[in-house]
DNA sequence: TATTGTTATACTCTATAACTATA
DNA sequence: TATAGTTATAGAGTATAACAATA
């Protein structure tokens, strides 16, 4: 999906709307870049931390947590599990269901994603002076609550909420 | 472009990163859902605004100041043009150009558009204290120009810079 | 009959490259 | 030859529906 949104109040540069989606589309490309070196993107380190995070899971309830398709999680764990980050395995109770595991490689890039993520925060963070951090993600989060978003859903696959 | 960020410290939800690309895109299709009654999109919002900024310019002039594509204002233009809110007249002096004009019709539009954008952006920021608004947006435009954005550019047209 | 994972299909967006008519 | 507008084409992304195996 693209984002498109232009506000206005007397310019569109002074609504808090259009700063976000200008922000969000920007942040989120950047993002998506940084993540290129270790061969995922956003979505499929979503996945992998919340494999990582409870085991054993089925796609089809990964993919309820992160409000992703299950048509979108095949292609997407086809992925992961090319790279050897992650691990269908079967579940003798039922047939059916690939249980998720990471593998130590998939720890590995889990890390090493994690660390990216935290220098691509900082980096983004780097005009708001100490304090000023703390305060703008309060303010986030609460029109992101008034918007009734969840806190760990990753927005690009957020769309009936 | 679809807007895909997951990003991290402890969880995504504290991150500035994830929020700005989660509100972002879920303010961008809120507002899409919000014009949906005049039958226009954000985008030809923004070029309706801009030919009534500056009546007469070439459809090129004008998506090199949103950032649209050539290819891309031809089927924008067409359906304002199809609405009765933007004429092509010709130019006498380069007949190869058309010269953008909006019609009464096309005034109206805006300024019921202008409306329901202010809106918009009040619901948004109904959960900030009066001031915080002020305090929010001096902060993403710190953000903004430190990313290289240009105040009144679109973001989902942004693509290059 | 319902559910998990999968495949197939259609639809939108976007990007690029041709094409025309003018210059 | 270069440019404004247009058209055509290909690619990604997304959503939906159909399908096989299993329950």
């Amino acid at each position: 999906m693209v984002l498109d949104v232009t506000e206005v109040a007397g310019g569109p540069h002074d609504a808090v709307g259009f700063l976000l989606a200008q922000l969000g589309t920007v942040t989120a490309r950047r993002f998506r870049e940084v993540l290129t070196p270790l061969g995922i993107e956003p979505r499929q380190f979503a996945v992998l931390r919340l494999v990582a995070q409870s085991e054993g899971q089925s796609q089809q309830a990964l993919g309820d947590s992160l409000h992703i398709a299950p048509s979108q999680m095949v292609s997407l764990v086809d992925e992961l599990e090319q790279r050897g980050l992650v691990e269908r395995r079967a579940n003798p109770s039922d047939r059916r269901v690939r249980a998720l595991h990471v593998t130590a490689a998939g720890r590995k890039t889990l890390a090493a994603a994690g660390r990216l993520a935290m220098e691509h925060e900082t980096r983004l963070c780097e005009p708001l002076q100490p304090g000023e951090r703390q305060a703008l993600i309060a303010m986030l989060q609460r029109l992101a609550a008034a918007q009734g978003l969840h806190p760990g859903v990753h927005p690009g696959l957020d769309h009936g909420s």
